[in-house]
DNA sequence: AGTTAAACGGACACGATGTCCACTTATCTT
DNA sequence: AAGATAAGTGGACATCGTGTCCGTTTAACT
C-alpha cells in the first residue's frame, strides 16, 4: 500500500496528542469523538476516517506499550521471557501488567467502553500466555483457570483498588501470591 | 411513608415484567429506557419517576435473589452460613455465586452499564464477606486479596467463560480451587 | 502548471437521555 | 356520594453523541 499523505500524518499526530491529553484530564470513559475532534482542531469526518470509535484511539495510544510487553514475554530475558520456571514467569507477568496498568491505566479504561474487554486482541494474547504457563506447570483444567486468573487484571479492578488507597505494592503481592500458590500446590 | 397507590403498583408490575422479558430477549446492555416504556405501555415520565436508569431496573429485578443469598451467608446453614471453616464457607460462596450468575447472569450484566460494578451495594457486601473469611483464616494482607478474588465473579467474565464453551462445573472448580488453595497454604 | 485521487470538514438524520408540566385518577374527607 | 387534594401519568421538548454523506481542498505525481 501507498505511503501516508503528509496532511494525513499531521492530523493523525494531532488527534493522538489531543486524545492523550483528554484521556489523562478526565474520566476516559466520558471522552467523546466530538471532544477529540474539537481538541485536535479536526473535522468529525476526518476523525471517523481513521478511527471507528473512541476505544480504537485508546488502543492506538496503548499499542506500543502493549507490544513492548508482548515482546518481553516472547523473547525477552527471564523471568518475564522464556527460561525461568512457570511460576516465576507468571509472577513476573503479573508484576509487569500491574506496572503497565499503573502508568497507563486510564488508557486501558478507555479501551473498554462497553463489554469489549474480551474482543480486543491483547486479551487473547494474555490468555494464551497464561494458558501455556499453566500447562507447562501441569496445572489441571487450565482453560477455566486462565480467564479466572486474568480477571483481577481488568483495568476497572486495578484502578478501583488503587483508588481505595491500596498501594501498588500491595496489589502486586496479592496478584503474585495468587499465581505462586496456585502453581506450587 | 404512605402506602403505594393502586395505579402506581399496577404500573410497577407492568414495568418489571416488560423489563424482564426484554433483558432475557436481547443483549441486556442494549436495552434502553424507551424500549422498556414502550414494552410496558407506559409513558417515559412514569418510568423515570421510579427508576433513574436501566441499571436500577435490573437491580430491582435481581434484588430478591441477591438478598436471599445474603441471608444464606449471614444466617443460613453451613457451609454457606456460619459454622463451617472459612475455606469451606468461601468455596460455598463461590459456588452459590456461580449458580446465581448462571440463572440470572443477563440481569447482572444489565446492572453494570458503565463501570458501576463497585458502586453497587451488593459489591460492598460480597467484599465484606470475603474479607471477614480471609481474616478468620489468618490470610496475610487480606484487603488487596478481597478485590482480587472477587474479580472473577464479574458477570462479564462468567458469561464470557460460559459462552466460550466452558461448563458450569468447570468454572466452579476453577473458582473454588482458587479459594481453597489460597487459604490452606 | 495541470491532473488526479486521497483527505478534509461540516451539515445532516437518527436515536437515546432526562426534564417539565398540563392532565388524569386514586384516596381521603365530611 | 361529591368534592378536595395530592400523587401519579404521559408525551412533548431540548440536548447530546453517533455515524454518514458529499462538496471542497490539497498533496503528490507528470
Amino acid at each position: 500500500m501507498k505511503p501516508e499523505r503528509a496532511d494525513a500524518a499531521r492530523n493523525r499526530t494531532k488527534v493522538l496528542a489531543a486524545a492523550a491529553d483528554l484521556f489523562a484530564a478526565k474520566d476516559p470513559r466520558a471522552v467523546t469523538m466530538d471532544d477529540i475532534a474539537k481538541a485536535a482542531g479536526v473535522g468529525r469526518g476526518t476523525l471517523y476516517r481513521r478511527y471507528p470509535d473512541v476505544a480504537s484511539i485508546a488502543v492506538a495510544l496503548l499499542d506500543e506499550h502493549e507490544t513492548a510487553l508482548q515482546q518481553g514475554l516472547m523473547s525477552g530475558p527471564p523471568p518475564l521471557g522464556p527460561g525461568a520456571p512457570p511460576a516465576e514467569r507468571l509472577a513476573a507477568f503479573y508484576t509487569a501488567m500491574a506496572d503497565l496498568l499503573e502508568t497507563h491505566g486510564h488508557l486501558a479504561l478507555a479501551t473498554e467502553t462497553g463489554g469489549r474487554r474480551f474482543e480486543i486482541g491483547a486479551y487473547g494474547f494474555w490468555r494464551a500466555h497464561v494458558l501455556s504457563l499453566l500447562r507447562a506447570a501441569s496445572v489441571p483444567a487450565p482453560e477455566a483457570l486462565a480467564d479466572t486468573l486474568l480477571a483481577p487484571l481488568a483495568p476497572e479492578v486495578f484502578t478501583y483498588q488503587r483508588a481505595q488507597g491500596l498501594s501498588l505494592e500491595e496489589v502486586k503481592t496479592a496478584l503474585t501470591r495468587l499465581t505462586t500458590v496456585l502453581i506450587s500446590s
